[in-house]
This record gives C-alpha cells, sequence and structure tokens, in this order.
RNA sequence: GCCCUCGUAGCCCAACGGCAGAGGCAGGCGCCUUAAAAGCGCUUCAGUACGGGUUCGAAUCCCGUCGGGGGCACCA
C-alpha cells in the first residue's frame, strides 16, 4: 500500500535552469574534435570515426521561437541526441538566417538601424532555446548580418562570377511593390510575391543572376543519390520545377530576313501541322519581325498587355490575343510560307521566345487560331474527333497523315524520323529544355550582403579584389525608403564612390544586396568552425563532418532553399573547394503546428504560444507532445493533443524513478527478475529499432508500456529494490533523456547517478533475454483463423505441419473438402489452403 | 489539366504481405476522498474510403473511383 501513498505525493518542481546550467558548464552538448582530432581522446586513425552532423534549418530571427520552431528543433534534437547516445561523435549546430526583409520593414517602422531589431531577436531566440533544452554545440553560433559571415557571401559570390556563374542582365523579372524588390520565380507564388502576398509585376531590369540552369541536368540526375533518403514528394517538386522536355530546335527563316529564328518543340512529329508562327510580344523579336505598316498594331498590343497584371497573365482560360506582324515564316520541311503574330500566350523567357503553332494538335495554338480565324491542319491521326470542328485538340499519338514522306507512320516513329531529317538538312537538331530559370539573386533593399562588383566606365563589372573584403553595409548616410525603384544603397552617395580596382578611375559600387537564399545555400559548411578567416569554411572541418548526414526542415523550401543549396553544392564541388556533389544525404520534412484545423503563421495569428504552453506544462511535456503527436512529416493539430498527458507520463517516471531504492545501485542485472527483464527487454528492442527508423512517435508509446511494465513490477512483481527493475528504469531514462531532457536528468539523479544522463550511452538489448521457449502460432484455413497452437519456438517445419492438421478445431474446419496445399511459417504461422 | 501524397475506433495515431489495436486523448466504471479535483486501476468503441485484381493469405502490392492535403500550371 505504501507504493500507492507514494504515487499520489504531488511531485516537486524541476529546477529548470539548473540544468541548463550544468549541461552548459560541463560541455555537455559538444562535439568531439571539430576540425581535428581532440587531444587525449580516442579516434581510430584511419579516419573511420562514427560522426553524426544532424543540422536544422536555422531559424530566421523574426521574434520569439514559435510552436513551428519547437517542433523542427524537438525532432531534430531527439536524432542528435540518440546518435550522441548510441557512441556517435554528433554535432548539432546552430545560426541564425539574420539577414532580410522583415528587420528592414520593422526597422523602417520603428526608426531604428535593422540590426538592432535582428540581434535583440536573436538574444531572445537563443534564451529561448536554452529554456527547450535543445543540445546545440553553442560553438557553432553563427550570424549571416556578421561581416564575418557575409564576407564570405561576397567571397563565394565572386568565386561563382570568375566561373561565368554570376552574370548580369536585362530581362524581365517580377517586381513587388510593396516589398520593394525584384524576387526570384522561386519566391512567386501563383503570380503573388511570396512574403507579403502581392500581386508582382513584370519590369525589365538589369539584375544578377547565378547561372542554376547549367546545373538542371545535374540537379535531376544526382537525385538518384538522394532516392530513399529525401521524401519523395519534395523530389518530385524538383523534377517538376526544373521541368525537363525533350523535342527539338527548329529553324524557320522569315520572309526576307536573313537570320532564321529558331523555336523549340516537344512534337516534332506535328511539324507539318504548323499554320502559323507566334513570338512572344514582350521579347525583342516581336519588334524585330513586324512589318513597318503594322509596328502601330504591335506597339498598341504592348501598351495594352501593361495594363495586364501578372495574375490575369497566367490564367489559362484566359481568351487568346494577339497581332499580326505582316511578315511570314518558312516551315523549312515543307517550304510553306506561314503568317507571324505577337501574342502573351508565348512566353517571352522559355524556349526561345518563339514557337510553331500546331493547332490540331495543341490546344493553347487551337484557342488561338480560333480566335484569329486561322487554319487548322491534322496531321496525326488520333481516331478522336476533327479537332477544327470540336475546337478539342488532340494530343494523343497516332498515324501520320499530310506529312509528306512520313504519312504511315506511327507519330512515335516519325518524331525521331523527323528530327534526323532536320539534322540532315541542317536547319534543327534534337534538344532538352528546361522550365528552371536562373536564379535572380539581386534585392533592391539594404539588410542584405552588397554585391561585391564595381561599376567602372571603362573596366565594366569588377569584382572588388579579396583583401578589400568584406564590403560592409553603410552605417549611415542613406535612406532605407528610397524612391522609384532604386535602392537603400545608392542613396548612400559616399559609400557608393569607389576607385576602379583595375584602372583606378573614379567608378561606383553595385547598390544591390544578395537575395538571403544565398546566404543560406552553403551556411553548413561554416558551422564546424564559424570563425575561419581563411576561407568561407574550414577545408579540415568540412572533411570531418560534411555532408550533413540528416537535414530537418520544412517542405516550403523544396523549389527554394533545397534546390539553391543543392546548386551551390556543385557549383563549389566544381570550384575544388568541395569532396561531394549533396549536401543532405537524408532529409526529413516535419509537418506544422496547427491550431483546430487552421494553420497557424505571422499573418493568420499565432493560435498557440510557445512561451504559454512551455510555463503551463513544461518544456518536456511540449517536445514529447510534439513527438508523440504522430509522425514527424505530419501535421500536429495542437487541438487534437494532450500535453496534460505528457505532464501525467513524465511525472509517472518520476515517481518510478524515486521509487528504485540506492540499495540497488551496482547490483548485478543477472540476478533480476528473468520475466521482467524479458518485458523489458522486448521493448527496448522495438525502442532501438524504432528509434533507428525515426518513427519517434512509436517510441514515445513503447516508452509509456515500459513505464506501466516497471510500475507493476514494482506494485505486482519483485519489487523496487530488484536490480530488473533498477535496469529497467535506467533503460527508461536514457532512452527518455532524447524527448525529455530535464525529466531524465531528474530522474538520472534521483537514481544516485552523476549527470547528466547525455553522457551516458543507449541500452544494450540483450538478445538472449528475447528469444521465446514457446510462441502462440496461429494455424489458418482459407486465411482464417481456427487455431491457436502453444508449440515450442524451435519446432521443424514438418512437426508443426503435422500438429496443426492434428488439432481438433483445424479438424472440425477442414471437414471433408480436399486440402490443396499447407503454407507453413514455423513457428508463428500455418495456413491450409482448401480446394474450392 | 499534370505531378506527388494521405484516407485504420468519437479524435490523434500503431501494425517485416501473416491473429487489425500497441500507445495517447475523449467517454464509461471503480479505488482513494466527508466531497470534489488530482492521482491510480479497469474498460467500451473500427474490420482499414469505395470497387476490382494479384496471393495460400492484402490495411500493406497493382489498377480504377471518390475524398483530404501539397506542388506546378498558356513551359510550346
Amino acid at each position: 500500500m505504501s507504493e500507492h501513498e507514494d504515487r499520489r505525493d504531488t511531485v516537486d518542481e524541476i529546477d529548470l535552469d539548473q540544468w541548463v546550467k550544468v549541461w552548459d558548464e560541463r560541455h555537455t552538448f559538444e562535439a568531439h574534435g571539430l576540425t581535428e582530432p581532440e587531444p587525449g581522446r580516442d579516434e581510430p586513425a584511419d579516419g573511420r570515426e562514427k560522426r553524426s552532423y544532424i543540422v536544422s534549418m536555422y531559424p530566421y530571427p523574426s521574434g520569439d521561437l514559435h510552436m513551428g520552431h519547437a517542433e523542427v528543433y524537438s525532432i531534430s534534437d531527439v536524432i542528435a541526441r540518440f546518435d550522441r547516445l548510441r557512441g556517435y561523435n554528433t554535432l548539432n549546430p546552430i545560426g541564425w538566417d539574420s539577414f532580410g526583409l522583415p528587420a528592414e520593414n520593422a526597422a523602417i517602422k520603428r526608426d531604428l538601424h535593422p540590426r538592432q531589431w535582428t540581434y535583440d531577436n536573436i538574444a531572445v531566440q537563443a534564451a529561448s532555446f536554452k529554456r527547450l533544452g535543445v543540445s546545440f554545440d553553442w560553438r557553432t553560433r553563427l550570424h549571416t548580418s556578421d561581416p564575418e559571415y557575409y564576407r564570405w557571401n561576397q567571397w563565394i559570390f565572386l568565386k561563382l562570377f570568375d566561373m561565368g556563374l554570376a552574370y548580369r542582365k536585362a530581362s524581365p523579372v517580377n517586381w513587388c511593390p510593396k516589398d520593394h524588390t525584384v524576387l526570384a520565380n522561386e519566391q512567386v507564388i501563383q503570380g503573388k510575391c511570396e512574403r507579403c502576398g502581392t500581386a508582382v509585376e513584370r519590369r525589365n531590369l538589369t539584375q544578377w543572376f547565378f547561372r542554376i540552369t547549367d546545373y538542371a541536368q545535374r540537379l535531376l540526375d544526382d537525385m538518384d543519390q538522394l532516392k530513399g533518403q529525401w521524401p519523395e514528394d519534395i523530389l518530385a517538386m524538383q523534377r517538376n520545377w526544373i521541368g525537363r522536355s525533350s523535342g527539338a530546335h527548329v529553324d524557320f527563316r522569315i520572309v526576307g530576313r536573313d537570320e532564321p529564328v529558331r523555336v523549340f518543340t516537344t512534337r516534332p512529329d506535328t511539324l507539318y501541322g504548323a499554320t502559323f508562327f507566334v513570338v512572344a510580344a514582350d521579347a525583342p523579336l516581336a519588334r524585330e519581325l513586324v512589318t513597318d505598316e503594322h509596328r502601330e498594331a504591335l506597339e498598341t498590343y504592348i501598351a495594352a498587355l501593361g495594363g495586364t497584371s501578372e495574375i490575369e497573365r497566367m490564367a489559362s482560360d484566359r481568351a487568346k490575343t494577339g497581332v499580326f506582324l505582316g511578315s511570314y515564316a518558312i516551315n523549312p520541311v515543307n517550304g510553306e510560307q506561314i503568317p507571324v503574330y505577337a501574342s502573351d500566350y508565348v512566353l517571352a523567357d522559355y524556349g526561345t521566345g518563339a514557337l510553331m503553332a500546331v493547332p490540331a494538335h495543341d490546344q493553347r495554338d487551337l484557342d488561338f487560331a480560333k480566335a484569329m480565324n486561322l487554319p487548322v491542319r491534322k496531321v496525326v491521326e488520333t481516331g478522336e474527333d476533327d479537332p477544327a470542328a470540336t475546337g478539342v485538340a488532340t494530343a494523343a499519338r497516332g498515324t501520320m497523315v499530310g506529312s509528306g514522306e512520313f504519312d504511315g507512320l506511327p507519330s512515335a516513329e516519325a518524331l525521331p524520323a523527323i528530327i534526323a531529317h532536320l539534322e540532315k538538312s541542317g536547319v534543327g537538331e534534337g534538344a532538352i529544355t528546361y522550365r528552371l530559370r536562373d536564379w535572380l539573386l539581386s534585392r533592391q533593399r539594404f539588410w542584405g550582403t552588397p554585391i561585391p562588383i564595381i561599376h567602372c566606365e571603362d573596366c565594366g563589372e569588377v569584382g572588388v579584389p579579396e583583401d578589400q573584403l568584406p564590403v560592409r553595409l553603410p552605417e549611415s548616410g542613406f535612406s532605407l525608403k528610397p524612391d522609384a525603384s532604386q535602392s537603400p544603397l545608392g542613396t548612400a552617395t559616399e559609400w557608393l564612390k569607389v576607385d576602379c580596382p583595375k584602372c583606378g578611375k573614379p567608378a561606383q559600387r553595385d547598390t544591390d544586396t544578395m537575395d538571403t537564399f544565398v546566404d543560406s545555400s552553403w551556411y553548413y559548411l561554416r558551422f564546424p568552425n564559424p570563425d575561419y578567416t581563411e576561407g568561407p569554411f574550414d577545408p579540415e572541418g568540412v572533411k570531418r563532418w560534411l555532408p550533413v548526414d540528416h537535414y530537418i526542415g520544412g517542405k516550403e523550401h523544396a523549389n527554394l532553399h533545397l534546390l539553391y543549396a543543392r546548386f551551390m553544392t556543385k557549383a563549389l564541388h566544381d570550384a575544388g573547394l568541395l569532396h561531394f556533389v549533396e549536401p543532405f544525404k537524408r532529409l526529413t520534412n516535419q509537418g506544422q503546428v496547427i491550431m483546430d484545423g487552421k494553420a497557424m503563421s505571422k499573418s493568420l495569428g499565432n493560435l498557440v504560444n510557445l512561451q504559454e504552453q512551455i510555463g503551463q506544462y513544461g518544456p518536456d511535456a511540449v517536445r514529447v507532445t510534439m513527438i508523440f503527436a504522430g509522425p514527424p512529416e505530419d501535421d500536429i493539430d495542437w487541438a487534437a493533443v494532450s500535453p496534460a498527458g505528457a505532464v501525467k507520463w513524465l511525472n509517472r517516471v518520476r515517481r518510478l524513478a524515486s521509487a528504485v531504492p540506492a540499495s540497488s545501485l551496482g547490483a548485478a542485472v543477472a540476478t533480476g527478475d528473468a520475466a521482467v527483464r524479458r518485458g523489458v527487454h522486448r521493448l527496448l528492442d522495438e525502442i532501438t529499432s524504432k528509434m533507428e527508423a525515426g518513427r519517434q512517435n512509436v517510441v514515445i508509446a513503447r516508452l509509456m508500456e515500459l513505464t506501466t511494465l516497471l510500475q507493476q513490477s514494482i506494485d505486482n512483481g519483485p519489487g523496487a529494490a530488484d536490480p530488473a527493475v533498477r535496469e529497467g528504469v535506467e533503460a527508461l531514462v536514457v532512452a527518455l533523456s532524447c524527448f525529455a531532457p530535464f525529466t531524465a536528468d531528474d530522474s538520472w539523479a534521483k537514481l544516485g547517478h552523476e549527470p547528466s544522463v547525455a553522457t551516458s550511452s543507449w541500452p544494450v538489448v540483450d538478445k538472449s533475454l528475447i528469444v521465446d521457449e514457446e510462441v502462440t502460432c496461429v494455424v489458418q484455413v482459407n486465411g482464417k483463423v481456427r487455431a491457436r497452437l502453444q508449440v515450442p519456438a524451435a519446432i521443424t517445419e514438418d512437426d508443426l505441419k503435422a500438429l496443426s492438421l492434428d488439432s481438433d478445431a483445424v479438424q472440425k474446419a477442414v471437414g471433408d473438402a480436399k486440402i490443396v496445399k499447407v503454407i507453413v511459417r514455423a513457428p508463428k504461422l500455418v495456413n491450409i489452403a482448401l480446394a474450392r
């Protein structure tokens, strides 16, 4: 009865701050030898030490941590702590993605320097991370807004510039009028600014780009290395985003023009069905091809397009419009002259900005043909109704018709045949294009890395010499709210002035800053030595820790950060700086924390406040709730889970630890109760394998079972002093430390151990304890369970078969029917198949 | 429209192709209590969205349909 009394005692509070202090003072979570072997510590000479590099996407300091942060860092912390306990030298770094727009907007609103808001928030978040008990190695700490960091961002930019991978060009780009900057393609979601939701505008501007398109094929090919290690949907998203399509380039001569115009088509088999030719109205080509008498009509059309928003323009059900340019293109396969139009349904920056229109077999071309009253000619017989009559293009494969020498061929065969024909005649060739565009990286904002380029009238774009890096942001003399499309740095008149490093003449700095996705495309390389001064990252540290073993973060970065980081890794590899081409071996995307089915976010309001939850339930219970709610990838509806339940369980564990007497400390476990040990080790076996599989929610369930089992062993079994009980409770506490570090260390101390449990080791499963002498064998007849037999675990298939057939229940179920087959899976299962 | 994912008790979720239910929440009953809360113990609840197929055997593999979530979308 006394145990019952004990259990009803209210549980004392854990001194959280004290534990944080203990961990800090003892350097509990620091990896060993970040860049070289630690003196006095054994490490295999061949460098094959077991190491684990666990990275969670670093936070943006937008305020205090919120529920979403708690989830990511809970998940990655479990992985890091598990690896540490199982003997891996583990690096779990932290840094801040501290350049970016919100800081600048906050600074404008409050009339202070963006730095202040940023670093204040970082301090708040750092304290919150400690309160959450996340096992970071704080020596890795970096902030991308520190000159010591962005200096190397500039260095990398110049490296890519030298490699020809960074270039400036004038092109139509996405402009967000609210955020007052251009945006990369990846930052425009359905025509709207990813950050503020404002409809983007199209502007012709000269901007810096990274040539990520050069890497399109490698970004696709190297996905083979990621299969099975990255979630399939992320790979699919990137595949779609890169958007490879294969077909042919075909040159069309234009009547009265020397230079032919090249088009891309995925359907060279339909070449004979081209009845007109279309160029993008906003491409220079339109103005080149227009005849004088149609010039005014074209200008009117282009002017009208200016009033169309990107969102309207992208609507695919919009009526087709266009204007005849007065010129004619010549179809290279049949010499036919077809009229040239300009339209906004052709995109200036995809393919060549021009296309051959085959209305019979392409819906968009057919819609345009109908609108302009142009002919429709079927060249592939698909057996469907005539597109000219139905208005529905037939895109399927079929048999070639009206295509000269190719008539009668299946279109699938005609396709390569026509490509061969084009190549032989020198008017085209097989070709691949990608939907992916180059990465637009310049931003017309202040709080970012200055682009380290000097514009000289004579020398053009000149990179800032390495010994002059970093190009620091000006401290004063600039405006955060400049006029028109000028950048804030453009107003820093003193800062702008610089002599050309090449010719010494007065010149001007570039006034744009870099997209913060440049910063994040390589930060994981710098963590092992964030103070390194000889380069962006320490080669020794990179050699020891990279690539990242397990990367954890949200899937909203599928086509942004994750794609950029993959590209940057390949580019730096090509520069000879990295020994690998993929930065993240394994990727886990955690879900979102939602409330009553509604997403929580800054714009929609954080419906649940993390600090309030921690205040009410404690950090451990919040963490356990996050993990136990479901698989890491799933969203958590906070309304559907129970932090109170987690508190209850954690208290049960602590009472258990209190109940185990000091007298059993150091007792030989082998003398413990055999049944208890069997139960404990059976659970530990499953806990270990689920942990390895990343099924953290299931691990919690098993730990709860283990808790119940141990409590029952105390109440109705061998009692609290039995060595088997101590063994079980200690194993429970060690495993718990991955999820609830405060409770675990508190319990570990109660059990009479020195801190910290994080420095102990993962329980070793004694497999000999979990093999059963006897097992229950299920006997099925036609797949239905008809009998259960207690059999020796080592029974032979023949014996088991005979035993099954002898059983009364089976004989009854079989009756007079003929036995066709007996499947024996000794010792657990027998299935008897009867004739039907 | 194309691609990817997920549909298991009232809810969150488990289940190497082998007995559908481990764990939690909620609900019910009980113990404790003068009483209530807390705590503790016990316990009800689905045949796996639907329809086919493969198999001795399917929640699991394949095809189709419906529904939820996500991505892309005038990309030639």
